[in-house]
DNA sequence: CACCATGTTCCTTG
DNA sequence: CCAAGGAACATGGT
């Protein structure tokens, strides 16, 4: 489910589940989630220790716990198709159950499924220290992030997906934030003017916040992902997928301001949608 | 059967 | 050094 709006979500349903409880045991069932690592070293590394809090950096989990008055930080990262959510002890395994947690007394458990097994969960925090600041970090101002732009020839949609200069935007978002702002995903980031960066700074605080905002109000399932914050299958009570997003995935359709087929390119081997009029 | 999919990382080639 | 392309990881939906 995971650009940074729904790693958000996640977080906020979370974080008030998991505070203050004590980690029991760590099962690993899918060896490679723990990348880099072991899964003895995550579970000797978790084991005992109690939640602190639940944090989130672009679109990674962290989650802070605490042994003994010492501190330390565990990464989960939900590559394409991770969930995590609480479910009894006795509710039978998930499928593709990667990670399992037992909480307290063990009734309970924090299980992370992953189907296609891209995410991870993990002590190692590099990819998070390589990230570059948050969308709303004071740190990016306009003229910062225009200056970043106009260091690099590459097209801009692949610079958004890189998260060094942002951190947080996928391909969807991507997608829908290049609409809003007005600029074509193949575009070369180094001729974006410093209006245009502007406007595209704004677009994308614009389009994670409105998403973020979307799914606060709906009612998630998170062990299901049978709602609409999950790219597939938006049935249920969340917001529906044709009202998320404006162009992602909607080759052909009308563009919403002016009428002309949506379309459809690769940039980096990831499909971008956008308005070849609105986005000249 | 084919092709596509919310992500990241590594490798090769120019 | 940078940029571009492909591959890898692995499973499921249409």
């Amino acid at each position: 489910m995971p650009e940074l709006p729904e790693v958000e979500i996640l977080r906020r349903h979370l974080q008030p589940l998991l505070a203050g409880r004590r980690v029991a045991d760590v099962l690993v069932s899918r060896p490679r989630a723990v990348r880099p690592g072991t899964p003895e070293a995550l579970a000797s590394a978790m084991r005992g220790a109690r939640f602190a809090d639940v944090g989130r950096r672009g679109k990674f989990l962290l989650f802070a716990l605490v042994t003994r008055g010492k501190a330390r930080k565990v990464v989960g990262h939900l590559g394409m198709t991770g969930r995590m959510y609480l479910e009894p002890s006795d509710a039978p395994r998930a499928k593709h159950e990667a990670v399992s947690i037992a909480l307290d007394d063990g009734h309970e458990r924090l299980v992370f499924e992953d189907p296609r097994g891209f995410g991870r969960f993990t002590t190692d925090r590099s990819s998070v220290d390589a990230l570059g600041p948050e969308p709303w970090d004071e740190s990016l101002d306009a003229g910062g992030f225009a200056g970043a732009l106009r260091g690099t020839r590459r097209a801009i949609k692949i610079v958004f997906l890189d998260q060094s200069v942002v951190a947080g935007i996928g391909n969807i978002y991507a997608s829908e934030a290049l609409f809003l702002a007005g600029i074509a995903p193949g575009r070369a980031a180094n001729t974006v003017t410093a209006n245009q960066a502007k406007r595209l700074l704004d677009a994308i605080r614009v389009v994670l916040e409105a998403a973020i905002a979307s799914g606060s109000k709906a009612t998630l399932d998170f062990a299901s992902g049978s709602d609409g914050l999950f790219y597939h299958g938006s049935a249920g009570e969340g917001p529906k997928h044709d009202e998320r997003f404006r162009v992602y995935d909607r080759e052909g359709e009308p563009c919403p301001r002016c009428r002309s087929p949506i379309r459809r390119s690769v940039d980096g081997g990831r499909s971008s949608f956008w308005c070849a009029k609105c986005q000249a």
